[in-house]
RNA sequence: GCCCCUGUCGUCUAGAGGCCUAGGACGCCACCCUUUCAAGGUGGAGAUCACGGGUUCGAAUCCCGUCGGGGGUACCA
């Protein structure tokens, strides 16, 4: 059992292509088969080495690296490649020269003037657009020698008249008439270039491809595919056509709609599990009612008959949640080290003030991994520890049923306390009974405020935030003199207000 | 236009003729927990299974039609 991807580099790495990725490997994983990747980089115009290390890249983050083919260090391993097609010409040119031979296929002369005008004049009768075939008619040895005389020529593929069938493992029978195929199929351009639907059926019979799992924009054209197996000879791989991921509109997921390269989410902090878990669901379901799974878990229980056959839209919200499961999911120390490169990040723009220590970070996480579904959300979170003055709202600072004199006291009377009670470095005090705690609220008590009023006023002052990590704990990650000055600056701004 | 695919809560889905008074999840609302925000817990609203005909004792499940949505239709991939 052999499936592959074929991505196109003529792009970031889609989503799209790691979802077909993905269920290539899953499939191949619970069948014992072998996994490839191969690199469709015919279009030299617009494939380009930077979009093919996105790619290569990605697939390798995301956990689907190549059994064989291009991996994502941009090597290849396996017996049946070369697997970028810019490396296949030669192969390219020598199958089709046996079509050729064998008259199966034919030099086209027509013109692209001439197959405009053919289209327009068809278009204007109602009818669907196809190649008329003429030059299908020509005498080979007449076509050769017209060739040898240097008159540029496509190379066509005749398209046998009656019905393909297409056993499809999602959708069943298939049938269309290759009446609707649009005539004969450019299988080389006038230059010698490969087309698409030639070169994946070549490489999928030299590869020894026996699953074609794909989405489903491509099941129309299948049928090519099916021809030109029978006129290679060679055995027909099972097909398998996914569904479409769609826009929230319904339309094919695209770019100007929707956010599709997988590097945006990357940077996000989306979790390379939830990713897969997401993309998992969008289309083919467990059968049961289990929702967050490992790739582990996915590659024991994928199937094709779980695939859905209609689009499925692609639920940020939903992608969210995962994320945020996985989030809590993760070890600690995993977590720590997903987020690093979030804080390097914020400390090198300036988002904070300076890097956050490892000793820094794992104190820091058992309070804000429940608190965040993105990993970038952590900064805004924690920015406070890690600059140097937070800027105080007045508007923030005075709690809704208070006036900025009564913040004023709340925040002198707190003061003795804290600097009393918070030193540097001190440990959290998660679950347990906090003193400092009580102590507040006996000021709140005696003063006759909601200690919940102080201890807003108590936040806004220590963190410039309304919503931020338990106030106790954070006072403590932020430490006593920091603490101080902070509520010592509150009270000038609300004096000065 | 033509060809093909498809149609269960807003979204992802369970469902393979009686287990369906259509289940779960996200989101939404309420309550609980609670120093804020989350997380978590409980409950709720939300789908005449696109519509219309059949078949059957019985249909979300089978058949036909209609309508809606999508995809394809290149010397793009």
């Amino acid at each position: 059992m052999r499936v592959r991807i074929a991505p196109s580099p003529t792009g970031p790495f889609h989503i799209g292509t790691a979802r077909t990725a993905l269920f290539n490997l899953l499939y191949a994983r619970r069948h014992g088969g072998t996994y490839i990747v191969r690199v469709e980089d015919t279009d030299v115009a617009r494939s380009t080495t930077d979009f093919e290390r996105d790619i290569l890249e990605g697939l390798r983050w995301l956990g689907l690296e190549a059994d064989e083919g291009v991996r994502g260090d941009g090597g290849e391993i396996g017996a049946h490649g070369p697997y970028r097609q810019s490396a296949r010409g030669e192969r390219y040119r020598e199958v089709a020269a046996e079509l050729l031979a064998k008259d199966l296929a034919y030099p086209c002369f027509c013109t692209a003037a001439e197959l405009d005008a053919e289209r327009m004049a068809r278009e204007a009768r109602k009818l669907p657009p196809r190649y008329s075939g003429r030059c299908g008619t020509i005498a080979p040895a007449d076509a050769a020698t017209r060739v040898a005389a240097g008159e540029s020529a496509a190379l066509r593929f005749r398209i046998p008249a009656g019905a393909v069938v297409i056993d499809d493992l999602v959708r069943g029978r298939v049938e269309i008439d290759a009446e609707a195929l649009g005539g004969d199929l450019v299988i080389l351009r006038a230059d010698g270039s490969p087309l698409y639907h030639f070169t994946v059926v070549v490489d999928d019979a030299d590869m020894g491809i026996t699953h074609v799992i794909r989405g489903e924009d491509h099941l129309s054209n299948t049928p090519k595919h099916i021809l030109l197996f029978q006129a290679l000879g060679v055995p027909l791989p099972r097909f398998a056509h996914l569904p479409l991921i769609l826009n929230p509109d319904r339309t094919k997921m695209s770019k100007r709609k929707s956010q599709t390269a997988l590097a945006d989410y990357q940077a996000e902090g989306f979790l390379q599990e939830a990713l897969i878990n997401f993309l998992a669901l969008l289309g083919w379901s467990t059968g049961s009612e289990d929702e967050i799974l490992s790739m582990d878990e996915l590659q024991g229980r994928f199937d094709l008959e779980h695939v859905q056959k209609a689009g499925a839209v692609f639920d940020r919200v939903r992608l969210e949640w995962i994320n945020g499961q996985w989030i809590r999911k993760l070890p600690v120390d995993e977590l720590l080290l997903r987020l690093r490169p979030f804080y390097d990040a914020a400390a090198a723009d300036g988002r904070i003030a300076r890097v956050a220590s490892d000793a820094e970070l794992a104190k820091l996480l058992p309070i804000i991994r429940e608190r965040i579904q993105l990993l970038s959300a952590a900064i805004p979170l924690t920015d406070f520890l890690f600059t140097d003055r937070v800027e105080h709202d007045p508007a923030l600072l005075v709690p809704k049923r208070w006036d900025a004199a009564t913040t004023i006291a709340g925040l002198e009377a707190a003061r003795p306390i804290l600097a009393d009670g918070i030193g540097e470095g001190e440990p959290l005090l998660l679950e347990a009974d906090d003193p400092l705690e009580a102590k507040l609220r006996g000021v709140a008590e005696a003063a006759g405020w909601k200690a919940g009023d102080l201890f807003m006023a108590l936040r806004v002052a220590a963190t410039g935030r309304t919503a931020t990590p338990p106030l106790f704990d954070s006072m403590r990650l932020l430490g006593g003199a920091a603490l101080l000055s902070r509520i010592d600056a509150a009270i000038a701004r609300l004096r000065t207000a």
